[in-house]
DNA sequence: CATTTTTTGATTTACGTACATCAAAAAAGC
DNA sequence: GCTTTTTTGATGTACGTAAATCAAAAAATG
């Protein structure tokens, strides 16, 4: 059984709240007392139980989670996942959703400093590159509330930790795949954006530019199109593309509106091109299953949403995190190892933890 | 604030006594009532806090994972998860590591029976295929200990759950990987298996076997070689291949013993080969960041750590786990999107849950 | 040594649930 | 209507920790 702490009581022969006093750090009690206490914690291996201490002490950590508005699934997805974690009630935590515009900076600071107003212990948003937002998060971060970015990050405020991946690392690799795909295979290659405004779109951006440029002999990489996310600008960009340069190798899709890449490519009878995208989606498992895409780079949401659950608890109770075990992977899904839908939210799910 | 037993009490206009004979399925409520109190339930919401229930129950889940010995870094990494996951102490639950010689069926059952006798709530093992394993698993599951098979299944045993990659989907895998990248280049592949004998390993031959034949026009298949999983077998058995067949366009290792399989292609002027292999350890990761090692399929032993624990608790406590959720992802790295070794464990992590 | 200050002990209440006991009330059976 | 059975209420203890109070003991100060 597991030592309590009557039993660290009664082995350093000192009363009950004198062990509360030691483990709870509060004042008045002398050094040679603490330091029998202490021994015997590590004598006895005690460790605190977590779930008895936070029921004890009532309290409750509000969380806020502020993520844009729109159809796009990736962030349908990431708000099923937050809000599914709040049905699986994570211990002695609250959480809520705002929805904000996508992409409109204002909004986004005035629903920070909404959720600071209402009291949130921290908040977890997916950030918009913008003084404002910079300005609106560091005046959380006086407030004493917890903050953390959400897929995009924003590396000019202060914010305590980005949960999301290494954008940079994502481009590689997708540039890694695509050579090796494409192998000797002549042409250009095109990138679909949503926007280069957005951090984690130019930040894929150059790290595949710099593996295409590496790889081999390098690869001719097409003007960027941008289309906003949206599947039907994404589309009509994509269907000029592909008359344009009728030798096109590639596209890599390393933004939103997949839906529209994908009907682009219906159309035109299924070219032979090598397909890369973001985000196990709807649109993108189509894609894979139909063999229209050929690779899908994945960020697991419900692995970010509790990831930034955890990091911002440990902020609010002053702990420090362990930022090695919080580092998001990106993930590689083709045809043969795309895992089934998850039901509840839509995202790709593993058995997780 | 989350709604209490008292407050479905006065909601429901009954007793503490008489909520709680419902909750828990206590005989001695009239259906009506029982009614009522569901009714309460529902209406404002109320969910178990199962911390304080746990607390209360004082109920601790006494579990075994039987690990095979031996230096198999992937088995290493396995055990470390699991001691790790121990430290962290998932509320009460007291996990035990029991180590049986490799491939040993009768270790493993003698290993599974002690386990049983020691007052076990719950066993997870790695599987030998064999008949008395089976038996044992089926007298554990008489016993009432729930029972997960680790890595390796054993669906012809009644066990209760299987935590572990489709090893079948992960050949296919590995055969996909394997046409993309070769492309139009000519030559037979080689696999290095460590046993036909272990059904993981069948498993995943079988996967790519089916894509190998079907892939394009086909590609040949030479004789399995099978190295039991032992880095210097692996090595002389690769470097005699690699003699014999000149025009060899890649290998698909599909156990352990990866070290050998890296040194003699090393040994051998790193030929130019599309390698294949299983599991991110330390040899496999090199083998990656030399570029000696093109892909490597992985599956997340802490993923399947945590899920066993959370599926034999559920068994435990006569719950239904929900098995959509339990599934393990089959991974794939490539140089570009190597995670971050975890100092503790020595395997890949993500941030996870 | 007396006094003040600091340290320690003893005890209580609380968190939300589980579980047991005994009495009281309601329903069923005759 | 009376007894018997079933249902419900009231109450207490427990889990392991947090946090508070007040008294007692020890140490420091003069």
């Amino acid at each position: 059984m597991r030592p309590t702490v009557h039993d660290i009581a009664a082995s350093a022969g000192v009363s009950l709240a004198t062990v509360d006093r030691v483990l709870n750090a509060r004042p008045g009690v002398r050094a040679v007392t603490r330091a029998k206490v202490e021994a015997a914690i590590e004598r006895l291996g005690y460790v605190r139980d977590v779930a008895a201490a936070n029921l004890a002490k009532g309290r409750i950590y509000p969380l806020v989670f502020i993520i844009p508005q729109g159809e796009n699934p990736f962030m349908r997805g990431l708000e099923a996942e937050v809000r599914q974690v709040d049905r699986v009630t994570f211990d002695r935590t609250s959480i809520s959703v705002v929805n904000v515009p996508p992409f409109d900076a204002m909004a986004l600071a005035a629903a920070i400093d909404t959720a600071v107003e209402d009291g949130a212990a921290g908040i977890a948003a997916v950030a918009v590159d913008a003084p404002e937002v910079v300005e609106a998060i560091d005046r959380a971060l006086e407030q004493g509330v917890a903050f953390v970015t959400l897929v995009s990050d924003l590396a000019s405020s202060k914010r305590d930790h980005f949960c999301g991946v290494d954008n940079v690392a994502a481009g590689r690799t997708a540039g890694s795949l695509m050579a090796r795909f494409l192998g000797d295979r002549e042409g250009p290659v095109a990138v679909l954006a949503g926007s280069m405004l957005v951090r984690d779109h130019s930040e894929r951006l150059s790290g595949f530019r710099a593996v295409m440029a590496d790889a081999g002999r390098g690869r001719h990489v097409l003007d960027v199109l941008e289309g906003q996310d949206d599947p039907v600008r994404a589309r009509a960009l994509v269907s000029r593309y592909l008359a344009k340069f009728p030798g096109l190798a590639g596209i890599y899709s390393l933004g939103a509106g997949n839906a529209g890449l994908v009907a682009a490519l219906e159309a035109a009878g299924r070219p032979g091109l090598c397909v890369i995208a973001h985000e196990l989606t709807p649109p993108t498992r189509a894609g894979l299953e139909s063999g229209i895409v050929d690779a899908v780079l994945h960020q697991d949401a419900g692995h970010e949403v509790r990831s930034a659950i955890r990091v911002l608890r440990a902020k609010a109770d002053g702990v420090k995190p362990v930022a090695a075990q919080e580092r998001i992977r990106i993930d590689i899904f083709i045809r043969e190892n795309l895992p089934p839908p998850d039901p509840e939210t839509g995202t790709a799910r593993a058995g997780e933890g």
